[in-house]
DNA sequence: GGTAAATAGTATCATTCGCAACTAATTATT
DNA sequence: AATAATTAGTTGCGAATGATACTATTTACC
């Protein structure tokens, strides 16, 4: 590897990063967005709810890193379309709990099932050697924030 | 693995790739950021200018697959601070080409350095076998657009 | 050669984003 | 117990974005 390449933008690695997020991004928001009319922060809500039960708005922002603000107005566009519904903890009426409604769950249903063959489509594409580096390595940059 | 964790998030590649990328820009942004309230797009254009010479805003946008929009906007602005001149195409009155200033070229060759030193830093924490799959990984992936 | 299609780049406008200020509720301090 | 500090969540507002329409120029085609 030659001086000027190590300075190139060809092997900066937030930049590829970007690229290739932005990549799978714009393929795999064909699911949510065209049946659904569902941005990415509420597609990421709906998930966080399915895949790991109810939550609160703070929960979710710490797990997913997301601003309260995008989350509250994910939250509120995905209520207004009766996807979740909002209960004051009697304990702190601060926070407020969500949970999937019956259509919330099936939305989800469908497109968990968008997301998986999607993801076993994209991991066919590499070694199971490779998806396990890759994985553990995208797991522990995740972490850094 | 089971089948629960295979349909979680925490598998889902696009949504890891999307973390992993976030944590890593709000890092590097930093540089680019404080010391020139620069934006992701005009640090974009910055860089190619600077990696791979003079080139036209279509070349751009097609190099980094970011949207014409953006990029005329990002070199209006650099443009307007300076940092680098546009050339009307006499054999093609509808391309302008941009070519860094002396201002342009110190302020890439700082942020260069910055990038290379963030790059090399986090090389080192992975292995060379690991960052080797990676970049190969990233690579492909961005491909994809 | 004149008209239509294509291309580079800009402008417009509606949507989304992110910061900061705000409300409401709880906890800490004295 | 009163006041201050903290926390969860929302709202308002200016900045950034993205789709579309537009201008100017060139190329294709009849």
């Amino acid at each position: 590897m030659t001086d000027a390449q190590s300075y190139s933008l060809d092997d900066f690695l937030p930049y590829l990063f970007s690229q290739a997020a932005d990549a799978l991004s714009l393929e795999f928001q064909q699911t949510y967005r065209t049946k659904y009319n569902m941005l990415r922060t509420e597609w990421r809500v709906l998930f966080h709810l399915g895949c790991f039960g109810d939550l609160t708005a703070k929960e979710i922002c710490d797990r997913s890193n997301v601003h309260k603000t995008k989350v509250s107005r994910a939250v509120a566009s995905l209520e207004k379309r009766g996807f979740l519904t909002r209960e004051t903890m009697a304990t702190d009426r601060r926070h407020s709990v969500m949970c999937l409604t019956a259509e919330g769950r099936e939305v989800f249903k469908d497109l968990q099932s968008e997301a998986q063959t999607y993801n076993a489509a994209l991991k066919q594409t590499m070694t199971p050697e490779e998806f396990e580096t890759l994985h553990s390595l995208l797991l522990r940059i995740a972490q850094r924030q």
